[in-house]
DNA sequence: AAATTGATTCAT
DNA sequence: TGAATCAATTTT
């Protein structure tokens, strides 16, 4: 389940952060899904076995990073959309020159990305085998207050409530700052 | 509100 | 082979 990230840690090398933001993607109902219309080379991956990483460019210049966990065939995916930082700070700001706070560094899909230096290379990577460079760990903590809404940026599929993020964490990227039309 | 940017995908 | 798409971010 998405909502179980919530909370862990994603670490790669000295640099890591607490899950604070997600969104579901599956397969093959879920029009905003990349797996929506079967396999492709680059989606193969979210068809492959949980445990793994899933990251494909976007945008022309971003690079987002999910978590398979369905089982194989299945196409199941998390984005991480949000981190809260925890270790390796001066590492994110030399990554992210843009950033101006610190909630600038994770308050996003490929800012997140950006800070802790995973990019294609990392596409299909295990996050569970020993030694793996990227993992996702559990260090107890759990999130106070966890709140669901519709997910962010799709054409398709946008109504489906599958987007969660603890609440009250100022990582969780702000969706407008002001009204939309 | 708009520019940016290029891999991926779907249609010819 | 070409056009449209795109799970964003930055800057104006």
């Amino acid at each position: 389940m998405a909502v179980d990230l919530l909370g862990k840690v994603l670490r790669r090398g000295a640099t890591a952060g607490r899950i604070v933001e997600v969104e579901a993607y599956r397969g093959t109902d879920d029009p905003g899904s990349h797996g929506f219309r079967g396999p492709t080379p680059r989606t193969e991956v979210m068809f492959g076995p949980p445990g793994h990483l899933y990251v494909y460019f976007t945008y022309g210049m971003h690079w987002c990073a999910n978590v398979v966990c369905g089982t194989a065939g299945h196409s199941e995916a998390v984005l991480i959309r949000a981190l809260h930082p925890v270790a390796g700070l001066e590492e994110m700001w030399l990554r992210r020159p843009a950033a101006r706070r610190r909630r600038d560094l994770c308050s996003g899909p490929a800012k997140l990305t950006e800070a802790l230096g995973i990019d294609g290379a990392h596409d299909g990577a295990d996050l569970v085998a020993p030694g793996a460079e990227v993992t996702v760990t559990d260090d107890g903590h759990r999130p106070d207050a966890v709140a669901n809404t519709a997910r962010i940026g799709l054409r398709n599929g946008a109504e489906l409530p599958w987007r969660w993020y603890v609440e009250g964490d100022e990582n969780v990227s702000r969706t407008r700052p002001g009204p939309r039309p």
